[in-house]
DNA sequence: CTCCGGATTCGT
DNA sequence: CGAATCCGGAGT
């Protein structure tokens, strides 16, 4: 069915209100028929090339391209030898901001940890093929999780690991999680 | 072409 | 605190 999806309006606004408004929203990953689903508790805001911890301050690269694209799309990218990492692409195509999805509570057919960005990929089944994947299609979306939903109280903090960005950008306020919740990364 | 370092995680 | 592990981006 389907319902509940969030539409392109969502992603093509505000990257700070965009990443708080993500927090208690479902991710889902269709796995072999399967419906993997996370609540999403932990997001770090990227706001763009002027923005000196986004990989789009670099410019336009074939890495960075997806962050360059229209809303509603998945930036995927490989660190460290190892590990992949997610984000929800936000605002108009050229704007270059992103969400970062830091930590997911698991809520359906999830098996591992997922305090951790690298971890929630690896949990959720997401790598490399998903870059650039839309997130308005049938396999991989968020969606609001639907029914009664208590209201979340929102801690704001600096983002982590990415002091080689200088103090302005390594002390802004960028992180956002759900107050209080088990499965952040770092509380 | 070579070189450097990373939006991390895990073990010591 | 350091290793793991490799690709993107920058410089020659």
């Amino acid at each position: 069915m389907g319902m509940r999806r969030l539409p392109r309006s969502f992603y093509d606004r505000d990257t700070v209100q965009v990443a708080q408004d993500l927090l208690g929203m479902h991710l889902v990953h269709v796995v072999a028929g399967v419906e993997r689903v996370g609540r999403i508790v932990e997001v770090e805001a990227y706001l763009g090339p002027h923005d000196l911890a986004a990989h789009s301050a670099r410019g336009l690269t074939p890495r960075t391209k997806i962050m360059f694209g229209p809303p509603g799309h998945l930036y995927v990218y490989f660190i460290y030898g190892m590990h992949w990492c997610a984000n929800v692409v936000t605002q108009a195509e050229g704007t270059a901001s992103a969400v970062l999805l830091r930590a997911l509570e698991p809520v359906k057919n999830v098996e591992g940890r997922t305090n951790g960005p690298a971890l929630l990929c690896k949990a959720m089944g997401i790598d490399g093929r998903q870059n650039g994947h839309d997130l308005l299609g049938e396999e991989l979306f968020v969606r609001h999780p639907g029914g009664p939903t208590s209201p979340v109280r929102v801690v704001r903090r600096p983002r982590i690991g990415v002091d080689y960005a200088g103090h302005h950008w390594a002390r802004r306020l960028l992180r956002f999680y759900i107050r209080g919740n088990s499965f952040v990364s770092r509380p």
